[in-house]
DNA sequence: GTCTATACGTCGATAGAC
DNA sequence: GTCTATCGACGTATAGAC
């Protein structure tokens, strides 16, 4: 929609020196937003906290909600240990460590929640495609590992991949949310999923007798998902 | 939980003549929400909406995160059908009905996601306890829900009632999100989960052999769940 | 008690000078 | 590329009419 490689998200006129303090901008902003607060973070702050004007920072951004979709592409980006490597293990391990690398980065669930809930409005084209598409992408990731698995037999084959991947971006979503309001529902219910996901249990002679206090909440769900 | 006391959200000068105005304001205040969505809803444009100024809602409400909140208890008040009579069914049951009902009403969600991000935020105080109270008052819910399909047979039990709950609140909300960008995402995907939660399969002979098409997405979960 | 009028400070965005 | 100036709209607060 702008010059002449349009892909990027928040570019305007970017080459060799522009990138450069485009990236500075990027990383000064997460910062003020783990210091302040998403909400609190205006144009006006992030520009303050770099000693320039808020209208410089639409020269790189154009407008504020894309700038703040960069911070949190650039955020969840860096984020990663290693840097290029795609994700080794099942789609649960794989939400799991997402899940848990990303309360570690204060404001980055307020920042995401804010952009998804604003993605939702009517007249928001531009974020309403970002999280489309990333929400597309990351389903598809998720559901390629589910199949993995089931073809592995580590996974029930009796369902659905694409709407397990579905439910599973939505339940770590959901749950990070809630982790955040009372630390009490703990990360690690996304492993509950896990033992639900797990093949249909050994097969074992004992129907239904006495099932006792044996949670599988927090051990091992058998193999690994 | 309303009338008698002050724990209720928003009142302010609140007696006869005013609980009836003020009841005006929120039926109103939703319908802005459904033609204009629920972003560009500020205190002026509903004021607009009601003819009225702005100031003048600010004499129900103390701010207007609180009569968003309040908007959002009324709307989703009066979505039940049934008025009083405690919703009946397993803890999937009532999700995927009060999810469906949900993306019925305009602006609903886009609301709701507004609000829980906004709680998020740090100086929130308002709006993290309402949300912080709400989620745990769902949990219990689901979760006692969760424990009577345990105790029936219906549910497999070996996993937490409390975990089990979480995931289902957090797959819900999380679905209606990911719904409303790209309604490929089927909300009865949440019955994905009522065959994961189902009892570990009817004790058949057959392991794991050719797991055919089968797939259990949109037929019956067996039990009611 | 209900409401209007008005003012304050801040916001995102734009235009134009340097 | 960055600034200053300016715009319209916002949430909030207060004074005072009825």
């Amino acid at each position: 929609m702008d010059d002449p490689d349009p892909p990027v998200i928040g570019r305007r006129g970017s080459y060799a020196k522009g990138v450069a303090r485009r990236q500075e901008i990027l990383d000064r902003a997460i910062e003020v937003f783990a210091e302040r607060g998403a909400y609190a973070t205006s144009l006006r702050s992030i520009a303050q906290a770099l000693g320039v004007s808020h209208a410089a920072l639409l020269h790189y951004f154009d407008s504020r909600e894309q700038l703040l979709i960069a911070v949190y592409e650039n955020a969840e980006a860096k984020r990663h240990a290693v840097p290029d490597a795609p994700e080794q293990g099942g789609p649960v391990d794989v939400l799991v460590r997402a899940a848990a690398a990303n309360v570690e980065v204060p404001g980055l669930v307020e920042l995401y929640s804010t952009l998804v809930a604003a993605s939702l409005e009517a007249g928001n084209i531009t974020g309403r495609s970002y999280f489309t598409e990333r929400f597309a992408r990351v389903r598809r990731d998720l559901a390629d590992r589910v199949r993995g698995g089931q073809a592995r037999g580590d996974i029930r084959a009796d369902v659905d991949a694409e709407q397990v991947a579905a439910l599973l971006v939505a339940a770590s979503d959901g749950l990070q949310i809630q982790w955040l309001l009372d630390p009490s529902v703990r990360l690690e219910t996304l492993e509950t999923l896990a033992t639900l996901l797990g093949p249909p249990a050994a097969p074992s002679t004992d129907d239904r007798s006495a099932a006792g206090d044996q949670q599988a909440t927090d051990g091992q769900p058998g193999p690994r998902l």
